[in-house]
DNA sequence: TTACTTTATGCGGTTTAGCGCATAATGATG
DNA sequence: CATCATTATGCGCTAAACCGCATAAAGTAA
């Protein structure tokens, strides 16, 4: 249920999956989050430059939560992350 | 094992615990993560403007990984990550 | 107390996120 | 193909992170 966002590629990717699966377009997503489409594309694209608070901003309007954990080596939930 | 960031001040807290843990300076930790002192003690303090790649500096430093998971009620880790 | 280390705060200057708007790809559908 | 929705890119602008340095504040130990 849990994946690795080890980069703000990775976590780019997975709010994207997120907001596909809820059916979101970019300018959805965003005016929920009060951002705009635009910065939601650099964000999923894994600007790294990305604000802390656009990054909560968006987690919550997607029902998401962020933990944080001693680093792994790799767990099969990280391989199955993969795919 | 995991512990829940859901504010740019949890993680800032997440961090410095884990800091503490390892005997390391605010200005050592800003070292290794290639930032300054005062970015640390802000990062600490929750300051919600934190760049993402500042963040993903200082958990790598600190051989820490974020994860991303669907906001979960409260569950026996969640309440264990209190104490 | 004093002396030392660590952390917090402030200032000027540079860089960049984010805004707001526009528009150019890209994708999907008929 | 054309049309429409979605996503990516660019420009000018403002606000703020971050740098670099300094220093004040807070903590620790003698």
């Amino acid at each position: 249920m849990s994946a690795f966002a080890r980069s703000p590629k990775q976590l780019g990717v997975l709010i994207q999956r997120h907001r596909k699966q809820r059916g979101l377009s970019q300018t959805e997503l965003a005016g929920l989050a009060g951002l705009r489409q635009e910065m939601l594309s650099k964000l999923e694209s894994g600007q790294p430059g990305t604000r802390l608070s656009s990054i909560y901003a968006v987690l919550s309007a997607l029902d998401l939560e962020m933990t944080i954990q001693p680093r792994t080596k790799s767990s099969s939930e990280d391989i199955a992350d993969l795919f």
